[in-house]
DNA sequence: CGGCTTTGACCGGCGC
DNA sequence: GCGCCGGTCAAAGCCG
C-alpha cells in the first residue's frame, strides 16, 4: 500500500461530451480513504477523459517520513502565517492535505469549476514543456489550491490537482451533473 | 481603485 | 555543502 501514486486510466471516449461534470464527496472519500472531504469538486469544461485518484503524494519508502497519514485539513494552519526574516514560518506542522487530481480533454487551461481563484504563481516543470499554474482559492479563509498543467505528450489533455477543501459552497450555480456523473467510469483505488 | 496576473526571487526538501 | 527542483511570495503591472 506504499507509494499511492497518480495513476493514468485509459481513455474512454464512450462519454460523450459532458458541459460538466459533478465530482461528489464520496468519490473523493473512496479514492483518499478519509473521511474529511466534503464539498464537492465541481468541473465545467469540455470533455471529462479519466478521472485521475492521488492519495497523497506518498513517494518514499525509507522510513524517512514517519507516517502522518491523511491528515485533514483544519483550515486555518496556513492563516496569516508570518514570514520572518529568514523565510521560516513559526509553528507549523506538515500536513499532508487531500488531494484529487484528474485529467481533462480542454482547449482552455481554466476550468471553470464554480470557485474563484487568484492565480499566485507558474513554474516550468522538468520534462514537461507546459508551464504548471498555482491558484488558490479567493474565499475568505479558505485555502484549497490547485494546480493546472497541460501534459506535453498528450497537448489537448489538462491535468488538475486540487489540494485541500472548501470551506464554503461553490459560488456560482451548477446544473445538473447527475445523469454526467452516472456516465462516468470511477476507478477503484486498487 | 480593487482585484487579478505576471514574473523573478526566494525557500525548503532531497539527492549526490 | 551544493545544486536541482517544485512550490510560494510579493512587487509591479494590467484591466475593467
Amino acid at each position: 500500500m506504499e507509494n499511492i501514486r497518480p495513476k493514468l486510466f485509459p481513455y474512454s471516449s464512450s462519454m460523450g461530451t459532458p458541459a460538466a461534470v459533478l465530482l461528489p464527496n464520496t468519490m473523493s472519500k473512496s479514492f483518499y480513504n478519509n473521511e474529511n472531504m466534503d464539498g464537492f469538486t465541481e468541473l465545467k469544461s469540455t470533455e471529462i477523459h479519466f478521472p485521475v485518484a492521488e492519495a497523497t503524494d506518498v513517494h518514499d519508502h525509507n522510513g524517512k517520513n514517519s507516517d502522518e497519514g491523511l491528515v485533514a485539513v483544519e483550515g486555518h494552519e496556513m492563516k496569516s502565517s508570518v514570514r520572518l526574516g529568514s523565510g521560516k514560518r513559526k509553528g507549523e506542522k506538515k500536513i499532508r492535505k487531500p488531494r484529487f487530481a484528474f485529467h481533462t480533454r480542454s482547449q482552455v487551461d481554466i476550468l471553470d469549476d464554480g470557485y474563484r481563484w487568484r492565480k499566485y504563481g507558474q513554474k516550468a516543470v522538468k520534462n514537461n514543456k507546459f508551464p504548471r499554474s498555482y491558484y488558490r482559492c479567493t474565499h475568505q479563509g479558505c485555502y484549497v489550491k490547485k494546480q493546472v498543467q497541460r501534459l506535453s505528450r498528450d497537448e489537448s489533455i489538462v491535468a488538475t490537482t486540487y489540494e485541500g477543501m472548501h470551506i464554503h459552497p461553490v459560488e456560482k450555480p451548477t446544473d445538473n451533473f447527475e445523469q454526467i456523473l452516472s456516465q462516468m467510469q470511477i476507478y477503484p483505488p486498487f
